[in-house]
DNA sequence: CTATTATTTCACTAATTCCTGAAATTACGA
DNA sequence: TCGTAATTTCAGGAATTAGTGAAATAATAG
């Protein structure tokens, strides 16, 4: 399995990246490839194709697994198990949206919502508890919205983002003041 | 400089969190110190706090500039740097949205407009490339539509985002099919 | 079942990132 | 300008994370 160099310049890009995005260089080329192939593959053909040992394979894939941005089906007559991404570009970033939102948000917004049911008893505190009910509420309906969005139809997001700022001028009691 | 037991719990989560948000332990604790402070700090008064060298302590604050999370001022009579997080909640948000996309989604843009200029020569090619142009064109939409966005009065956004999936009834010529 | 192929686990090494203390540099008051 | 305080740089050690190969386990064809 030879990969072009077409393919070959994305896969070193995402390889590159992963790391500002919290996966691995090599999880990163894994995605990458599987991303831009027509075909599923099977864990030899993502170790010829990027020279990486077939156990860091294995782990890399059931990483991907975990994030659930790759598939895997078996084709008749071979029982090697073979890797996909998702087809659907709005499924992947549904997707990845949501895992990211688990990972790196709900933890958070689950500290402060518990530290915000005590009592500040100094002034210090207080001070510090109406930070974190600002930083929670801002949080909280942003990711609210966001799931809101999610399950809106894809055509009716892009109708929506299309419009961008533009939404201002539909929303109900505005003020002319807000531009 | 000792910091409160509430204070505390908060600024050991935003540790732990950083790696899962690209900055490390340190810089998470730094960032949290600093934002629930009610007055600016100065190096020595982290280094007090959160028991970490002074080294460390310049390194990473270096690093909350450079993110522009927080700003530095100096106190009449004294010739130490005091640091402190903005005061605005939405200003924080938009910031750490714009450099987030800055180094996680800019550089990807880019390397993706670059490789959609050449002309595929193979059937391969043209399967990866029609991939990295959905790519390229969902990455746009949404990057342009956020822009859009920051650039609205925090009222309208709110207004908007407690509006949540209803905003599709507002849309022009919506169908009916799309919920 | 058994033999063979496929996959996963895991202990170990390599690579990277984090953190510190010492030294160097910078800023500023006297 | 000099001396001191404040800050930054940086080399090296500590800690963490990534990647490998060998061995174990799982799956299936015959």
């Amino acid at each position: 399995m030879n990969v072009t160099p077409f393919k070959q310049r994305f896969i070193l890009h995402f390889g590159e990246m992963g790391s500002r995005w919290g996966i691995n260089r090599t999880v990163g080329q894994i995605y990458a490839l599987l991303y831009v192939s027509s075909q599923p593959l099977n864990a030899d053909d993502i170790v010829d194709a990027l020279g990486l040992s077939r156990s860091n394979v294995s782990m890399g894939l059931k990483e991907l697994q975990s994030w659930r941005l790759v598939n895997s089906q078996h084709l008749p007559n071979d029982r090697r198990e073979y890797f996909s991404a998702p087809e659907d570009i709005w499924e992947i970033f549904r997707v990845l949206v949501e895992e990211r939102r688990k990972r790196e948000i709900d933890p958070t917004l689950s500290m402060l919502r518990d530290a915000l049911m005590e009592q500040p008893t100094s002034d210090e505190d207080r001070h510090a508890a109406a930070r974190l009910a600002e930083m929670h509420e801002l949080i909280e309906m942003t990711t609210r919205w966001v799931d809101d969005i999610q399950r809106l139809a894809p055509k009716t997001v892009i109708k929506l983002f299309k419009l961008g700022g533009g939404v201002s001028k539909l929303l109900p009691s505005r003020n002319a003041a807000n531009n």
